[in-house]
RNA sequence: GCGCCGUUAGCUCAACAGGCAGAGCAGCUGACUCUUAAUCAGCAGGUUGAAGGUUCGAUUCCUUCACGGCGUACCA
């Protein structure tokens, strides 16, 4: 602990001559009752939007450049439109102009100039009037290679946001992939809903919980691992076009695919299948590119490789795929399976079940190759319990995984709604006992169905994946905001 | 959990084969009224992630630890 302490007080030394530097000038503004910290700006648009023909403007920003010339200087403001020039003079600004000394690199102004164009024909703002809206006392990440150490990245993202604009650009981005879902959505007529995040029975998914406790119902709660049950209970209740996208959580390893919070779309439509949902998916996902990218012909670039999305994207049943990619006949035959997994070069430790075997040869040699968006048909019923039978095909439901760029980024069934069939379903999982199963069948659920539900189709998307590929970058980190840390000691 | 890689000034990075820890940006002082990675002159800034070891001498080699990244396992 004393070393910690110490340590902290060394490595900051330098930073601290910095911060001691730019206390003692705020000390300077306020014994002058200069407000270094100041109040409400009516800026008269913002900096992307001013013109050579524009009059007078009201701007402010950060500022991110200093280039003196004696009796002249030249700034670079920023807002989150973009970058213009300022050019204060003293011949314009006159005594004020000795007040530009109060002003260093990271401050917040606000500004009150004319646009020109100077000699080389950059868009400039001569300078009439500028107030410090807010002091910056530490020094910003450095000017031209940005601010490059991840952890700091994650950790500090606001440095990351303002010294890089790529970052800004990857959040925008997010941000206007599930707004336009949403807007989608909205027209379909779907009700955007909000249900707990906290339940008594975790399922819907096959996951570890995050445990909690409510101290005056003296309640173990568990963080939800997806929406899904009570989504459906909404459908039982006539809600018929419902969604949520929020987050979820699992109790799981860190990845650069997983995060322990991440954020699932989750929508139900009643009288729907997973046919319906493969098609929704679709649309929903091209709609976002050609908002996003409209002249990209619908082909992206992920990780060095192109995705085309093209439509109608492949839809094959695992079954096919299967016998196509590894010949295999189904996945009935253990010994089968086995044979190819230890083919295939998979560590195995001989205890697997047909079911983890069937995982683990689809995750790494069928997996991986679904780069261009597929729809993945038909999987056993043992390991989807909330899915409806396959008519005439006993141990296999209806439903879909969707994969792109070789990773997963949704999952649909026609939802099961026979209350019997669920109960057993449940009371199978239960029997399992393993950590990632519920410990207990959900008879509130279970008594929700058995009042009714409609047939119903039901799609989730990992928007943080979808993101991903969308915006092209390796890492779950680098879409979500503050992404999960080992907390500094 | 395991494996590999990384950690040097506020930031971005150097430092041969173990021999005085350096540069650019940021900062400070000064010069400069069209610069834009402004320029010029000067100054300051470091227990090289931590602890230990080997050595005359460690940023460099070894061990342990911390944190991070990637891979793998677990897992949708």
């Amino acid at each position: 602990m004393p070393g910690s302490g110490r340590r902290l007080k060394r490595v900051k030394m330098a930073e601290e001559d910095i911060l001691a530097e730019r206390r003692k000038k705020l000390a300077g503004l306020l014994e002058r009752g200069v407000e270094a910290y100041g109040r409400r700006y009516d800026r008269t648009n913002p900096i992307a939007a001013v013109t050579e023909s524009s009059e007078r403007v009201l701007i402010c920003g950060r500022l991110m450049a200093w280039r003196d010339h004696g009796k002249a200087a030249f700034a670079d403001l920023e807002d989150f439109s973009g970058r213009i020039q300022l050019y204060f003079q003293r011949d314009r600004l006159g005594d004020d102009f000795s007040r530009v000394k109060d002003l260093d690199i990271g401050d917040f102004v606000g500004v009150a100039g004319r646009p020109f164009r100077t000699r080389t024909g950059m868009l400039t703002i001569g300078v009439e009037e500028f107030t410090l809206l807010s002091k910056s006392l530490r020094p910003l990440p450095e000017k031209w290679h940005g601010l490059k150490d991840v952890e700091i990245r994650y950790r500090q993202r606001y440095l990351d946001l303002l010294a890089n604009p790529d970052t800004r650009k990857v959040f925008a981005t997010r941000s206007r992939i599930i707004a336009g879902i949403r807007r989608q959505l909205d027209q379909l007529g779907f009700l955007e809903v909000e249900t707990p995040m906290m339940h008594p029975i975790p399922g819907g998914a096959e996951a570890r919980p995050f445990v909690t406790h409510h101290n005056a119902l003296e309640l173990e709660l568990y963080l939800r691992i997806a929406p899904e049950l009570y989504l459906k209970r909404l459908l039982v209740g006539g809600l018929e076009r419902v969604y949520e996208i929020n987050r979820s959580f699992r109790n799981e390893g860190i990845s650069t695919l997983h995060n322990p919070e991440f954020t699932m779309l989750e929508l139900y439509a009643a009288y729907g299948d997973y046919r319906l949902m493969a098609e929704l998916a679709e649309l929903l996902i091209l709609n976002a590119i050609d908002e996003l990218f409209p002249d990209s012909g619908r082909r992206l670039s992920y990780q060095g490789r192109e995705i085309d999305f093209t439509p109608p994207w492949p839809r094959l049943t695992l079954a096919e795929l299967l016998r196509e990619r590894l010949d295999l006949p189904g996945w009935d035959d253990r010994s089968l399976l086995l044979e190819r997994a230890r083919a295939g070069g998979l560590e195995l430790d001989g205890s697997e079940t047909v079911f983890d075997l069937l995982d683990l040869l689809f995750k790494f040699r069928i997996q991986p190759g679904l780069v261009r968006p597929t729809f993945v048909l038909d999987y056993p019923a043992e390991i989807s319990p909330l899915a409806k039978s396959k008519p005439g095909q006993p141990g296999v439901v209806e439903r879909f995984e969707l994969f792109i760029g070789g990773l997963e980024v949704g999952n649909a069934y026609s939802e099961l709604n026979d209350p019997i069939d669920q109960e057993r379903r449940f009371q199978a999982e239960v029997r399992t006992g393993r950590p990632d199963r519920p410990k207990v069948v959900d008879e509130d659920y279970i008594e929700a169905l058995s009042y009714g539900m409609p047939p119903a189709g039901g799609l989730g998307i990992g928007l943080d994946r979808l993101v991903m590929i969308l915006v092209d970058t390796a890492s779950i980190r680098d879409v979500i905001l503050f992404p999960i840390l080992r907390p500094v000691r």
